[in-house]
DNA sequence: TTTGATAATGAAAATCATTTTCAATAAATT
DNA sequence: AATTTATTGAAAATGATTTTCATTATCAAA
């Protein structure tokens, strides 16, 4: 509810009108909070951060703007299987850019990496290509990610040994 | 409840009981459901297939038994992000081996596949051992999938134009 | 700038997949 | 066959997310 948003217009702005999407006070919030966050939040964490400035805006907004958000592909959404959505600003001068994931199986701790070897993207291209034609599939994007235990895991189970 | 389940013994046996897990019907029935069936299966989903011949056997005991099978490494869960998990056996005589994914964004329809080209398998080992080190984390497993669009879903597209 | 149409919001209720509880039952060990 | 204890099913509980609906704020037009 209520006011406007105090500092200036923002570069989603555009990207906002774009899609005859109103600039409100819970966008403009939401849309700060994730583009000063280098972590992948649930949506509950967007919704604590949000309210500690901004009371009143309520969980369902959060959900609701999340949900807009990736729609119109500002956002990313990812599963990482414990139960609750995380979602990552996917453009923008913020942007992370394109990276892949280690995720610990044992404290869910979740390390992104970019730093690719060279093979990598090459590689990743020619699989594509090769793909979309034997399956006639377009593909628009894809995930990797690799499970594992992450240091602090591993020196936990040597300890209790 | 009730009775004891038909046919022999399974090669599974062997694995529940290195678990100290019973032998029981329902878990005879639902492993007999995921090895008979290619696809990925919503725990809905093997309900439904097991409750045709066995209508005694409830709801929660396929998500316990998913869990424990899960657990004990018999099946593998994935979540495809449509807000239920699909499960798959992940070995046996009837297992598929390691597979990547093609998702279609637009109907959810899955393909595997497994026919790697060369590269593929030996840059996997490469990534990872790279990776492994410079994060000090111990990889374990891997996933990979494309994100795009089915032949189907690009055709429906085509038409509506 | 005020106005008006309508998109966006918040609170509460509804959903939906999954988990927990608990008394009854069946599996394995003796 | 008897005993122990894991497993089961039904119903209730949970937790994340969505829907509903009356109220409010945004933006385009006057």
């Amino acid at each position: 509810m209520s006011g406007r948003y105090g500092r200036g217009p923002r570069w989603w702005d555009s990207n906002l009108r774009k899609h005859s999407c109103r600039i409100t006070m819970p966008r403009q919030v939401i849309l700060d909070v994730l583009s000063n966050e280098e972590q992948h939040l649930s949506a509950e964490d967007v919704f604590l951060k949000v309210h500690k400035k901004y009371p009143d805006i309520g969980l369902t907004t959060v959900y609701r703007t999340l949900n807009l958000l990736t729609q119109i592909g500002l956002v990313v959404r990812f599963d990482f299987g414990d139960g609750k959505a995380r979602y990552e600003l996917s453009s923008g001068p913020e942007k992370k850019g394109h990276h892949h994931h280690l995720v610990c199986t044992k404290c869910n701790r979740i390390i992104d990496y970019d730093d690719f070897i060279e093979e990598e993207e090459k590689l990743f291209g020619k699989i594509e290509k090769v793909l979309s034609e034997k399956y006639d599939f377009e593909i628009t994007d894809h995930l990797v990610r690799f499970y594992g235990l992450c240091e602090e895991c591993r020196s936990e189970i040597q300890e209790s040994l």
